[in-house]
RNA sequence: GGCUAUGUAGCUCAGCUGGUUAGAGCACAGCACUCAUAAUGCUGGGGUCGUUGGUUCGAAUCCAACCAUAGCCA
């Protein structure tokens, strides 16, 4: 039966380019795709750029250009590195187009008809100086709970505490660095728990997210389903709501909707009917790619959302984990925060398309690319694997036998048997679990190099009396390949491609691997992909630091060493008149009438002492005590307005913010002479 | 802090509803081969299954606590 699929990925924020952790998103979904295609189903496969919201209006600002242009340009950005990579979308659109309007204004007034839109006044932090209300986010102040400062208004990094922006002490807006007021809005709220018992049956009714995923959805409903903040005071980048002058669509209102803006585009284009794909009680199917990140969304308010509005609701929601770079989050500093582009200056994309997929499941593990793994998978699977039995084998095609193969297969049983595992590795494609189907492939590969082996054709080939026999046995092998090649070539879509114009006898298609390519003629045989070079790995990562390089060599002008240059030479004697010692420190507190200074107790292994250090500004009191610093033990008393400070307490950095205080490693004790 | 996941050989991962000596690929070692992009084939070494308790005739697999990592807290 032809299924008719329509499948979308989430949409990547037009405010930055993309990376790899964007990409395994997109691969994961494009391989599913290129599947489903190969089995002959109508599968459409839509995305577009999310363009609205604070982040990006202020970013135009802050960059001089129109709003329209930086979209314009950021799409443009994406849709390039998306083809690139392989990412076969029908549509790549925005969410700032008419079509998206309408159906943004076309799911609200239904919503609202129906009852399901609340007005209500809210508090919210203000900026009195840019003239704006503040997103969490555009808050920074101290943590309310550890004392850290420098925190954004809906979370502490340090601490991890979540907590409302108002309750920040001194919070100032990034935006201006004015003190925010607080003032009151109406906004526009959506009544999500009216779809509360709707939600339930959903979840209960079929497999429309993974285990996972509802096992965090039951969490949800416990906690009970709050009411959604959808609208947003002027200056917004947004669409206005229709009876509402001067407030706008949340961008996550209008986010997900962007996948019928979208697809609706696609339809006009070529002719589709929007409305049988997206009535409620249409057979076709509707499957959303996203990262677990942002399940809520597309969990809850989503098909609320639809349903309320009389749209059809996902089939499923389908959520994949992050990616780590060599066990950790991908970083700036380290040079693995890699982007798509730089990739691709020195990769091909179908190396990471099959590292991806060989590590895929259908659950929301987290991926790792771990780099020299990668080196060694890709080059084993991929070259050693695989592409061998094509080179081993056309060689002696394309130089012996005019190109021609054999009239028939000399092992029919043999290649039975890789026809016959298709749907074994179709199941696991469906399911997402390619990473089983990439191991059931290469051991096909495993099987095919062994037959090779077994039959020695560069032992007959010495033999004038066996040439038909080398010529079977290549011919085998070739198809053994095709069969393979055919197996992966949702992953590896622009190989599988040159592998067709060898064979020159079209398009390799699910089924069409059970019929082997016989007595006919091939191309010459042409290397399909080299090895990857691990300089190839090094080169990308030292690029994605100078990407980081340009950037602040720009903030700060100066390096440590030209503000501040090494002292005079000393000889050793003086450096060993100072006597430095781990101290722990016991207690720390604020100082009343000083702006800079922390009164500490450190311990010395047997002995106290108090010391004033200026680090107020850097450390709250809470997250020093029972930490190890360094200390000078011998340095004479000094008398302060606030007592006697008994040492100096070692630390590094310009100031303000910028202080690092000196701790030992694991395993030193207090009174520890540092020598 | 609460919750949801994850933690198995040097690395990356399989191990379904508890049941014979815990598996694969890569990496490593030895042998064979030389057709192939130093590719391939055969053989081998290597794990007290995060920690500690518990349930059970029997636990990597179930339960509890703890530790570490990731994400979410709208």
């Amino acid at each position: 039966m032809k299924r008719q699929i329509l499948v979308t990925n989430a949409l990547p924020y037009a405010n930055g380019p993309l990376h790899l952790g964007h990409m395994l998103g997109y691969i994961q979904a494009d391989v599913w795709v290129r599947f489903q295609r190969m089995r002959g189903h109508e599968v459409y496969y839509v995305c577009a750029d999310d363009t609205h919201g604070t982040p990006i209006m202020l970013r135009a600002q802050r960059e001089g250009i129109a709003l329209e242009q930086l979209i314009a340009s950021m799409q443009v950005e994406h849709a390039r590195d998306f083809a690139d990579f392989g990412i076969g979308f029908d549509n790549y659109y925005s969410t700032h187009t008419p079509e998206n309007r309408q159906f943004a204004e076309l799911i609200y007034t239904r919503l609202r008809d129906g009852g399901h839109i609340e007005r209500r006044e809210v508090e919210q932090l203000y900026d009195p100086e840019a003239g704006m209300f503040l997103p969490d986010r555009f808050i920074k102040g101290t943590c309310p709970r550890c004392g850290a400062e420098d925190q954004y208004g809906d979370s502490c990094e340090v601490c991890g505490a979540t907590y409302a922006p108002t309750e920040l002490i001194d919070p100032r807006s990034a935006v201006s660095g004015a003190v925010p007021v607080l003032r009151r809005s109406e906004h526009y709220f959506f009544k999500l728990g009216d779809f509360e018992r709707f939600l339930r049956n959903w979840l209960k009714e079929g497999e429309h997210v993974q285990p996972e995923i509802a096992n965090k959805l039951r969490e949800w409903f416990e906690a009970g389903l709050r009411d959604w903040d959808i609208s947003r005071d002027a200056p917004y980048f947004g669409f206005e709501i229709p009876d509402a002058p001067g407030k706008y669509f949340y961008v996550w209102l209008d986010a997900p909707i962007g996948y019928m803006a979208s697809f609706k585009n696609l339809c006009e284009r070529i002719g589709l009917d929007f409305d049988a794909w997206w009535r409620p009680d249409t057979a076709t199917e509707l499957y959303h790619f996203i990262g677990k990140d942002i399940a809520y969304f597309h969990t809850l308010f989503w098909p609320a959302m639809l349903h309320g509005a009389g749209f059809r609701t996902p089939t499923a929601i389908w959520c994949n984990g992050f990616l780590t770079v060599d066990g950790q989050k991908m970083s700036k500093s380290r040079g693995t925060f890699i982007k798509a582009r730089t990739w691709l200056e020195h990769l091909a994309p179908d190396y990471l398309r099959y590292y991806f997929a060989a590590k895929l499941g259908a659950g929301v593990d987290d991926l790792d690319l771990n780099l020299e793994d990668f080196v060694n998978r890709v080059n084993a699977d991929l070259v050693g694997k695989v592409v061998n039995i094509a080179s081993r084998t056309a060689s002696f095609i394309n130089k012996r036998f005019d190109n021609r193969l054999a009239d028939e297969l000399p092992d029919m049983g043999l290649y039975r048997a890789f026809a016959d595992s298709r749907d074994q590795i179709a199941q696991l494609y469906e399911r997402r679990e390619y990473a089983q189907a990439m191991r059931l492939i290469m051991g096909l590969a495993d099987r095919a190099n062994q037959y090779i082996d077994e039959n020695k054709p560069w032992v007959l080939i010495k033999d004038p009396e066996r040439l038909a026999e080398v010529q079977a046995v290549c011919t085998q092998g070739l198809n053994l390949f095709r069969v393979i090649i055919g197996y992966l070539k949702p992953v590896l879509p622009r190989i599988a491609e040159k592998v067709e114009t060898f064979f020159g006898v079209g398009e390799l298609s699910w089924d069409g691997v059970t019929e082997p390519v016989l007595g006919r003629k091939v191309e010459k045989f042409k290397p399909l992909l080299t090895r990857v070079d691990p300089d190839r790995i090094k080169a990308i990562i030292e690029a994605s630091k100078e990407d980081l390089q340009t950037a602040t060599v720009a903030a700060h002008e100066a390096a440590p060493l030209v503000a501040d240059p090494i002292a005079e030479q000393i000889d050793f004697d003086a450096f060993a008149k100072v006597d430095l010692r781990v101290a722990r420190i016991l207690k720390a507190e604020e100082v009343e009438g000083a702006d800079k200074l922390l009164r500490l107790i450190l311990d010395l292994g047997g002995e106290t002492r108090q010391v004033f250090a200026g680090i107020k500004s850097a450390y709250a009191p809470q997250q020093l005590e029972g930490r190890l610093t360094v200390m000078v033990a011998n340095l004479a008393p000094r008398k302060m307005r606030f007592g006697v400070s008994e040492g100096m307490v070692l630390a590094a950095g310009p100031g303000g913010k910028d202080i690092f205080i000196l701790e030992p490693d694991a395993g030193a004790e207090p009174g520890m002479r540092v020598k």
